[in-house]
DNA sequence: GCAATTCACGTTAGCGCTAACGTCATTGAT
DNA sequence: ATCAATGACGTTAGCGCTAACGTGAATTGC
């Protein structure tokens, strides 16, 4: 008992035995076997966090964010990808909680019914991170994804855009595409415009599925769209030489926005419109919100983050 | 016991029985406890993934190879993030090892001594990916990295490029990078040039880096290439934007070449001179092998992939 | 028809920790 | 001198499983 005290740094053992403990510890290669720990104990140092995919800089940013200050307080990361399907996302949790972790992180708010109750019911410090909503599972930290594609929208109709078309996935494959798509929509509905029309394309959110969504946008002779707004930039961008393929300028003959302002937007000759969001920020601060819920503090229940226009030269200048 | 039995699945039970079990299981909402679990049978369904970083599309890659595999066999993967710092990983295998995983996959074959060793005394199922050696520590799965290098060093060549510059990050934070530059580098001595140059960033190999390194190269009398060989493609594209900035045609003073064919090079209107890596690939033939290794089967100590040559626009054409 | 085998299921012990509660010496207040 | 409080360390029990070894009935072989 006073071996498990000393190595867990606990208090009730005097500075010179506790040496004597790491010492010999140390010399025999003594190392504590984590899973009786957190059998007897009831607490674990593990931290499971479930992402859509990693093929997107947006979850890479959050995860880093995260991973530092997960890291700096002593917990392990079980990751999961879900690829986007709330049902392969609710099998996890269901393993998952079998580990007895200390918490859990989920992507954005929409989860099944099944998960939100047994996160609940476990009393599981869950922290749903990227999107936000009024009643999380228990915190959340993110962006207002339907203010932000209003934001873009709000600015594309100031640069006299009237027929724009949105270009991302499937539908149900990203909640918060569709959130972004319903502020923009609104915001050209507001402005006596009809609903933006949406190209999807089958892949994921890539360099490529931009080719795809934009080679069958200009392929299709209904729409005549006067700028393409695409689900974040690396599709913005597929999308944008996709447009120069054919012949288009941009920005004369076509505006292009894109979302998130990733990297590759600080070496672009012509950087894309888009929406800065402060994912490495969301990503340190939903964790250290969630390391305080572990540690029993009152912390608020949802945190909202800021995005930020940015104006680019993939549409007219003002 | 018998309850145990019919839960996991194993021979002594009969059907009622079990179905039985299941029922009543269902029923109350039982759910096992994995620490217990692990405890006991000194066996596990954790593996342990170091990489050294998720901003890169090769770990991403290999990561999804992995995943799949191990999820169909019902195992949950522990992720660290090394930052390429060979101490960092060895720190996280030690504390990886307290919770008994089934195995370990590291990144590459350069590891800490002590990560050796411990592996081994362990008798730990080690996958190492994305590189190989003669003496692995368990298995290995991955490409000879310096044989790409020469690979692209020897088209290079037949273009007629002389001098060429390396454009990667710091010394030692990517020891890939460096076998690739060897290969290289010992083509152009081969034909009677001298090593080839680098210029080096702290950054990772981001778009960012790429534009960084080479503003400094172009910036630099000293070093006149005709021709500029990056880390990876996104390093390449920020290089090739950057040139273009700088007034450069390319390919026609100067060319360019990147690593791995990623996503972006589907969408370029001029597409990178590169090197195609299978990825995903490796990752699910390593995880293969890890798990026949991990049930006792018998598999080669190591698998050398083929990479591929592409040959795209920003480099001369034969 | 009886021992030997097989099968379904149960009992015991222990995996390596930690919470909770001893025990005993030391300290300090009265 | 007496007793309560404090601090350092030890003892006991149990976290929830599973390996190994019963047990007792049904089946088999000869």
């Amino acid at each position: 008992m006073t071996v498990s005290r000393a190595i867990r740094g606990v208090e009730g053992v005097s500075a010179q035995k506790r040496a004597e403990i790491l010492h010999a510890a140390q010399s025999i290669g003594y190392r504590p076997n984590r899973n009786a720990a957190s059998l007897a104990a009831s607490y674990s140092t593990l931290i499971g966090i479930s992402l859509p995919t990693l093929f997107n800089e947006v979850f890479a940013d959050i995860l880093d964010g995260m991973r530092r200050t997960f890291e700096l307080a002593g917990f392990e990361i079980v990751l999961d990808n879900s690829d986007y399907d709330p049902h392969r996302e609710a099998g996890w949790v269901e393993r998952m909680l079998d580990w007895h972790p200390a918490a859990i992180v989920l992507s954005g708010i929409d989860h099944t019914q099944s998960v939100r109750e047994q996160l609940r019911q476990a009393a599981m410090p869950t922290l749903e991170i990227w999107d936000v909503c009024d009643d999380p599972i228990d915190i959340c930290v993110g962006i207002d994804h339907e203010a932000a594609g209003k934001l873009l929208g709000k600015h594309l109709l100031q640069l006299g855009y009237r027929r724009p078309v949105f270009v991302g996935v499937d539908a149900g494959r990203d909640p918060r595409a569709e959130k972004r798509l319903l502020g923009l929509s609104a915001i050209f509905r507001d402005a006596g415009r009809e609903a933006v029309p949406v190209i999807r394309t089958q892949k994921h959110a890539s360099f490529e599925a931009g080719m795809t969504g934009t080679t069958s946008l200009l392929g299709s002779s209904a729409l005549r769209p006067d700028c393409i707004c695409y689900l974040n930039d690396h599709m913005a961008f597929g999308g944008l030489t996709t447009c120069e393929r054919h012949g288009l300028d941009v920005p004369g003959d076509i505006g292009i926005a894109g979302f998130n302002d990733l990297g590759i937007n600080l070496v672009l000759a012509k950087p894309l419109t888009t929406v800065l969001t402060p994912r490495l920020l969301i990503g340190s601060l939903g964790a250290q919100q969630l390391l305080a819920r572990i540690h029993g503090a009152k912390v608020d229940r949802c945190r909202v983050m800021a995005t930020t226009l940015v104006a680019g030269m993939t549409t007219r200048q003002l």
